[in-house]
RNA sequence: CGAGGUGUAGCGCAGUUUGGUAGCGCGCUUGGUUCGGGACCAAGAGGUCGUGGGUUCAAAUCCCGUCACCUCGACCA
């Protein structure tokens, strides 16, 4: 009998968000973890996801022009001190190399926290001339930084991520890029990991350190509370001022580059967890799921269900659908449970009776529909299915999302917005000091400006408002 | 770094108050019966009780030290 199953341990999600979460992720093997602490190892079901969302984003990227490269993990110390900014934020958290090859290394070497400071000492040398103007290139690769905390996919001490790196003869080009990858990645989310997300420009004191501007897109977990899911910043000519990013331009005079860089990382699978999962465990949007469908045989001793459980799977496959079959020994009720758990789009039972009629039976892990269909018409079905669930699950992760944005005109209203797992839309005058009466009253941090020509007031001093603040606790 | 908590079989835990044969559930192995929502029967395998010292005839249990991990703060993608 089943007794203290997974599915009860995590049943109540709302209350216990984040012991769901790091139980969920561990349970459907997604990761376990590594022997270094707020490491994870990525197992192949959590891989494939992060290689379909790497396909997903190399097609967006390719259709701008940007073409992958690859630079080295290690990075002078002295590299990273020639941005005044960078280094102040990033030095508390690089691990740095400090031994090789038995002795004591000249200079310190760090491992990549980010990469603008190495790829941007490459772009010095690489760019003489406007001719040579844009420079758009993507690395796929891991970074690490120390967090004091960590959990699975959303904060790690190493993490796998994609980062952009373009460089521009002009400020509004640059910005121009700045902008135009903020709304890939949108797009991205919206149509691959069926994900609702908020865009708009960070406060001073939420960009990136050595950033002119950083722009964000927020996504929202059930719980309420806001996950920053990808980042794209233009960053002037800082960088470019710091490693020598210079060109002769048209007009014959030296002019300093100007730079951004965008990236997503593992985190995102993170997010796709916490933005579709239920008290059963996973929901995983089709275009990204590992297995799109799971074929669970009933009855698999009687004559015929096996072969034509690997019939309808080789017909699936061969149409482009990601087809499991599950040939185990287990019973299908634990099946069922095992495959929800992970998260399969779609699970089709099959066993003597549908065999009888010609029939298969779906089921929808998003809403549990269950329906019977011609086995001969399953691909049509099958397909229609995941199309229809990917649909469905962004309709209603945006649903949820847009009822759950509110307005606050007071410090108060905006507590009472956060305590009931709401982001907060309010004015904000724009000083620091403000921001930080927002933190220490509600425990909110400010997530995006999405409005920047706002009439409203300051919710905290009253003053005429820069602009509108979506706030929010965040993980 | 501040506060709290936990270390006993692969995983989850009981046993510690009051010292006396190392336990339970899940998982695993073998055989059999099962299969439309986490099946059942039978027989097995598996443990330096985090670690170092002390007290005692005797320590998972009491004392001192130490290490690791977790939660909440602070910090951050």
């Amino acid at each position: 009998m089943a007794k203290d199953t997974f599915v009860e341990q995590i049943a109540d999600i709302e209350t216990d968000f984040p012991r769901w979460y790091t139980d969920v992720v561990v349970k459907t093997k997604l990761v376990d973890y590594g022997p270094v602490k707020g490491t994870m190892v990525i197992r192949p079901y959590g891989y494939a996801i992060w290689e379909n969302i790497q396909k997903e984003l190399d097609a967006r990227f390719k259709a701008h022009g940007i073409e992958n490269a690859y630079f080295p993990l290690l990075i002078p110390m002295s590299f990273m001190t020639k941005e005044a900014e960078h280094v102040e934020g990033f030095a508390p958290e690089v691990a740095v190399v400090t031994h090789a090859g038995g002795e004591k290394l000249a200079e310190p070497l760090c491992i990549r926290p980010t990469s603008e400071t190495i790829i941007g000492s490459m772009y010095s040398k690489w760019i003489q001339s406007y001719r040579d103007l844009p420079v758009l290139m993507n690395q796929w690769a891991n970074v690490m930084r120390w967090e004091k905390t960590t959990r699975p996919f959303l904060r790690t001490s190493e993490f796998l991520w994609q980062e952009g790196h373009t460089a521009h003869a002009s400020e509004a080009e640059a910005v121009d890029m700045t902008l135009k990858m903020l709304a890939v990645y949108e797009e991205f989310a919206k149509s691959c990991l069926a994900m609702p997300v908020l865009t708009g420009r960070k406060t001073e004191k939420e960009k990136f350190a050595g950033a002119v501007a950083t722009y964000g897109m927020e996504a929202m977990m059930h719980d309420g509370k806001s996950l920053q899911a990808g980042t794209s910043h233009y960053l002037g000519q800082n960088f470019a001022k710091a490693f020598d990013i210079k060109f002769l331009d048209k007009d014959g005079v030296q002019k300093y580059a100007y730079t951004m860089s965008f990236g997503v990382s593992t985190r995102l699978i993170g997010a796709i967890i916490m933005t579709h999962g239920d008290a059963r465990g996973l929901i995983l949007p089709p275009v990204v799921a590992p297995v799109q469908a799971v074929i669970v045989p009933i009855a698999s001793k009687k004559p015929g269900v096996v072969e034509a459980c690997r019939e309808l799977k080789n017909t699936l496959t061969k149409a482009g659908v990601r087809v499991v079959l599950d040939e185990s020994e287990n019973s299908p009720g634990w099946k069922f449970n095992e495959w929800e758990m992970k998260g399969v789009p779609v699970r089709i039972e099959l066993g003597p009776r549908d065999l009888e009629a010609g029939k298969m039976v779906t089921v929808r892990r998003d809403t549990h529909e269950k329906t019977e269909a011609e086995l001969s018409s399953a691909v049509e079905t099958v397909k229609a299915l995941l199309t229809s669930v990917q649909a469905d699950m962004y309709e209603r992760a945006k649903a949820r999302m847009d009822s759950r944005i509110v307005r606050a005109n007071s410090l108060d209203e905006l507590l009472a917005g956060v305590d009931n797992a709401n982001f907060v839309r309010a004015g904000w005058c724009g000083c620091r000091e403000c921001e930080d009466k927002v933190k220490e009253f509600a425990q909110a941090t400010a997530r995006v400006m999405d409005d920047e020509n706002t009439s409203e007031t300051c919710i905290v001093c009253g003053k005429k408002a820069d602009h509108t603040v979506v706030f929010a606790r965040a993980y």
